[in-house]
DNA sequence: CAGGATCCGGGGCGATACTG
DNA sequence: CAGTATCGCCCCGGATCCTG
């Protein structure tokens, strides 16, 4: 055996390298994770209640992450006629699809908090 | 009741975002899924074994996540001593813990894919 | 209230070349 | 082989102001 033992480039291991790039292009960005949970708990949220929800996010990029998920179905866009106009965002029922992934995020998030045992976890920097 | 009913802003949903930031802040860019992913279906990699299986990436790129990954504990480096320096990288145990995490976004990422029926399943983009 | 327009900086990321 | 050095684009993302 001359073959330098690829490690895996059997087809199953690039559909998953393909998929795991048609998913990070859905939900890459700074704050998709936190618009998508901040959906999936709570329903019929409006820009304001998102902005709030959703700390540190300014108008500019909710509401062009909101345009980014709403193109991929992940959540709906409904303007309602009150006085001044109003608008509610929900999560679809395919954007429910990612609430496990979201909660295995959230979760090892707080492991890994935990694991840099209270210290500040905001990742380490290169210098 | 006056207050307008704040959807959520329990202690668990505040520690829940604090999470999705914290995982965010280690696992951010383009590259690390891909990597990880690589390192925890084949242990022990050399650095053009990963630049071959992850497709795409450039030794600058490259190297960069692959000391990120380290600095936060995730991969081990190890430095061999043979003729032409070699290195070896494998997923530590505490990097094991994003298995499942992975292949979450791995299997959303399939759907997703089946889900656009086919199209290119790159994400849509605005304009 | 919901968002667009504009300005702007930093850095993510890539291509190429070079070193021990 | 395993990176580093250098260059530079582009676009993410923030601040501020403006509109219907």
């Amino acid at each position: 055996m001359k073959k330098k033992a690829i490690i895996n480039n059997s087809p199953a291991c690039q559909t998953k390298m393909q998929a795991i790039r048609d998913a990070m292009s859905v939900l890459s960005g700074k704050w998709k994770f936190h618009i998508l949970g901040t959906l999936i708990k709570g329903s019929k949220l409006g820009f304001m209640d998102l902005m709030r929800e959703v700390d540190g996010i300014g108008s500019k990029m909710l509401s062009k992450e909101l345009q980014d998920l709403e193109m991929n179905h992940l959540i709906s866009r409904t303007v309602m006629n009150t006085k001044p106009v109003t608008v509610e965002y929900s999560i679809t029922e395919y954007g429910k699809t990612l609430s496990p992934l979201i909660d295995a995020l959230a979760n090892w998030g707080i492991e890994y908090r935990q694991s840099v045992h209270g210290k500040e976890a905001s990742g380490f920097c290169r210098s």
